[in-house]
Parts: C-alpha cells; sequence; structure tokens
DNA sequence: TAGCTAAATAGGAAAATATCTAAATGCAAG
DNA sequence: CTTGCATTTAGATATTTTCCTATTTAGCTA
C-alpha cells in the first residue's frame, strides 16, 4: 500500500513537514488549503501504509513520520533499478573526442 | 507523475520485467492475465512518466527500461527520510539492561 | 455538567483509473 | 495490393479516489 500512499501529493507533503518534527492534525491542516477531515483522512492513509504513527497528547492527535517502510521495502523496490543503472555508467565507453 | 505511475503493481511488474531485458508487448503481456490493450495503455503511462522508452523494431514495439526518474526525482525524494533514519539510528543510546 | 476545541466519521458528488471488447493503424511479406 | 500479425486507439462500464459539508466522538476547562 505504501505506492499508493505515496501516490498523492498532499500526502506527500505532509510527510516532508513531519520530517521536521511530530505536529498535531491541526498543525499539519495550516500548511494546506485542504479542509481538515481531508487531512484526517490522508493521514489515516499514511498511518495504514505504515509511514506515520499517532499517538495521543492530550486532547490532540501527534502524528510522527515513520521511515522503515521507505528505508525497507521502498528502498528495496529501488535498489535494483539503481544497480542497472550504476552497472550502464560502468559500462559507458570513455569518449576521447567531443560530446 | 512517476509516483502515479508506479502506484500500480502491474506497472511495478512490467519495470521489474524489463529489469532483464527489453522486450516486446507481446512478450510483456505473456506473463500477465491481462489484455493486451491494457498493458499497452500501462506502458504508454510508464512512458509518460519516464519509466520507459520505446523503439520501433520492424512492426514490433521494443520498450526498453530507463532508470534515470528512479535514479533521479524518487531518489532525491527518498534520501531526507533515509537521513533522518541514519540519524535516529545513530541518537540511539546503547542500552545496558532490559528496555 | 456545560461549553469549547480537536479530530474522526458519515454521506455524497465529481473526477480519475482500470480493464474489457471491438475497431483502427502500421508494417511486412507473399 | 491484399492478407496477416503486433500494437494502439475508441468506447463503455465498474471501481476507486478525492474532497467537500455536516455530524459525531473525545477530551479539556470552568
Amino acid at each position: 500500500m505504501i505506492f499508493k500512499a505515496l501516490a498523492s501529493e498532499p500526502r506527500r507533503r505532509i510527510l516532508h513537514h513531519l520530517l521536521a518534527e511530530p505536529m498535531t492534525v491541526g498543525e499539519i491542516a495550516d500548511n494546506f488549503e485542504m479542509a481538515m477531515p481531508s487531512i484526517s483522512r490522508h493521514l489515516a492513509i499514511l498511518k495504514q501504509a505504515g509511514l506515520v504513527r499517532e499517538r495521543k497528547r492530550g486532547q490532540y492527535m501527534l502524528y510522527a513520520l515513520v521511515t522503515d517502510q521507505l528505508t525497507g521495502p521502498l528502498y528495496d523496490f529501488l535498489a535494483p533499478f539503481c544497480e542497472q543503472a550504476r552497472a550502464i555508467v560502468a559500462a559507458r565507453p570513455r569518449r576521447r573526442g567531443r560530446d
């Protein structure tokens, strides 16, 4: 589900915001034009994908980034492609002339 | 568009197949239960996202992986999160007793 | 408890996606 | 130039996603 979760600009922006520090839903919502229920919904999707965790802080809900899915599964997906890219670079002949 | 392009299991599987070597649409389609027009559509989306390139080979169309978007923009997106994960690991106190 | 605030849920409308079948296009080879 | 194969485009439908407003839940504070 992580790829679907990331396939939304608002959600990627939310993650980026949380990079700095955990935030309440309201704090997050302040950075968006979207209504708060929509933010809440996006957070639920991110949570389901394991990209954030939530914690009750009095009457606030504090959302924090969780990097495990990004540094694990997503990185694992990406690795073979990077690998191949490296192979291509390595195989590229050195040029002496222009270009 | 790259994130949307990746938010589909068939499309991710197609990319994975192309990791081995360039393939025609028919060859790709052989690995799926999906009808060929659907595969063609997925390939168009991948192409628009810059994840594959196409080349006419006689009456066949040869599709090949392009890793630039993965090793560039996607990697750039991912990097700060990996960075933070590393920071968290570094800051974690050594434990002597139980948790 | 009553009133206030934060957040989540419900319900619904609009837009985007996925996938199929059928038809069109493009190339190749007799 | 006609026939055949590979691929794409069209058209249609079902599903999913997104985002809103209104309502509900939960906790704080007087």
